[in-house]
RNA sequence: ACAGAGGGCUGGAUGGCCGCGCACUGGGGGCUUGCCCCCCACGCGAGGAAAGUCCGGACUCCAUGAAGCAACGGUGCCGGGUAACGCCCGGGCAGGGCGACCUGACGGAGAGCGCCACAGAAAACAGACCGCCCAGAUCAGGCAGGCUUAGGCUGGUUUGAAACUGGGUAAGGGUGAAACGGUGGAGUAAGAGCCCACCGCGUCGCUGGCAACAGGGACGGCACGGCAAGCCCCACCGGGAGCAAUGCCAAAUAGGACCCCCGCGCGGGCAGGUCGGGCAACCGAUACCGCCGCUAGGUACGCUUCAACCAAGAGGGGUCGGGUUGGCAGCUAGAGGCGUCUGGUAACAGGCGUCGCAGAUGAAUGGUCAUCCAUCCCUUCGGGGAGGACAAGAUCCGGCUUAUAGGCCCUCUGUGCAA
RNA sequence: GCGGGUAUGGUGAAAUGGUAUCAUAAGAGCCUUCCAAGCUUAAGGCGCGGGUUCGAUUCCCGCUACCCGCU
């Protein structure tokens, strides 16, 4: 019923409701942009794009894999991969009221261990906040 | 055994723990009792090509329908299958292969236009550059005769000739992708379908076949080069756009500005008439009649014709400007899959039974562990290590094309060996 | 996702089925005291694979890369 369902306020601050996996999603372009205009720290599997939102609401996560990193197969997968790692860590280690963005790297990011993969993780994240 | 040909299937397997999307079957809980929200269990959860977007449809809108013409695009041996197709099946013909078999845009060049570079005599109504042959003239030589004192002159016959003139001929000619039927004989001055045999070609019957076509006969007597994935002709097909179509809800904005256009008639003006007001000039109303001006539409599209409908209205069109990028429906039961029977050579069709099989939208299948399977590397033969083809739905279906590690099954061909 | 287009020297562009032209850049030489301009000169190419044709940059089919439009 649309007369039961609250519209958001249309400021760009107020996080989206979309949610997976315990963890809110970007979905929108606009703040897709916002986050690569903040802080970014590259590793050897990932680009972490990290930015402080100035409010007390959950941490969201967003994941963007470019066609260098390969076809439909190798994307989904990269992103899979990054999903999962984001599950696992950002729970503890992510700072409320930011926005984080992953991205996938050719070749890298399918291939790489997956516990050097969430160390990767850590240590953007680390980078990210100390600056 | 080796080498091959055709067809079909499969596209790593099993389990444990954590995690994801959908559906709403069951259970529990929450309150604002809604067919609302949360949790748990169960169920389902990428492909043979999901791809390229090359064809054909369904569906939706443009734009309610019908017919014809033109243009444009496509298809192109024949018959069948299909909702339809440029797809599939069967047959014919042509080419390739010892063969199983494979390949083929495979209508028309006798409707017309165009092109055929270079080379070559000539590239398309044929003609004749070289050559070959005949005749003539000229020149030279041999031989015989006549005249003459030796010399020499004359004319007959024959032979030859680089070049000349007039005819005959198209057999031969370095070329070229392609050269005016081919081979053999007869014939001739030389030659020639000029004639003959066979082959090819053309025309007309006959026989078989639904047909494409095949077989055989008679006649003709060589005419008719190639290219239509050049224009074109013939036959058939096609209105356009696409699920980001389309419809609805919510929110937001200026329910915005300017310009142009509209028939039965409309608008304006003038004069008169009529009515009303006014002392009057004049003002207002009316539109039966007269004159002036504007106009002959839209749905319909390149043109023509027709039916029907709409047509001064919240009208249509154009330019500029502003707002939104949320949600719901479309959205998955369909020319559906599997099994079986019947008809058919087959593609396929029909009957019966049975199954319920993704619906996301920054977009769901992941992480990890163990065992097995295929492959590769190392090896002290105990084992150890690496590691999984091409590639993932996005409205749905039928095809085509392209990519694809390997594995399995069936049928057939050739060669060799054995019995 | 749906639809449309392009590909020619390093760069930007032309072309009737007969080995491809122009401009510019870069190389060498001349000119100049030197540089620029100018003059001369050589090299360098039809995205890839098939087909039609005697012959393909051109015609047809299939791939690859790039670009554009539609919510």
């Amino acid at each position: 019923m649309p007369s039961l369902i609250e519209f958001p306020e249309p400021q760009s601050d107020t996080p989206s409701p979309k949610s997976r996996a315990g963890l809110c999603l970007l979905t929108k372009r606009a703040e897709f942009i916002a986050a690569s205009r903040a802080k970014k720290q590259g590793t050897k599997s990932m680009m972490v794009q990290g930015r402080p939102r100035q409010d007390d609401a959950p941490l969201r996560v967003g994941f963007t894999c470019s066609k260098k990193v390969g076809n439909a197969v190798a994307r989904n997968r990269a992103k899979r991969r990054l999903r999962e790692a984001a599950r696992l860590i950002l729970p503890e280690h992510g700072n409320i009221g930011w926005d984080y963005v992953l991205i996938g790297r050719n070749d890298h990011t399918a291939a790489r261990d997956f516990e050097d993969l969430q160390r990767d993780l850590i240590y953007a994240l680390r980078k990210l906040h100390s600056h």
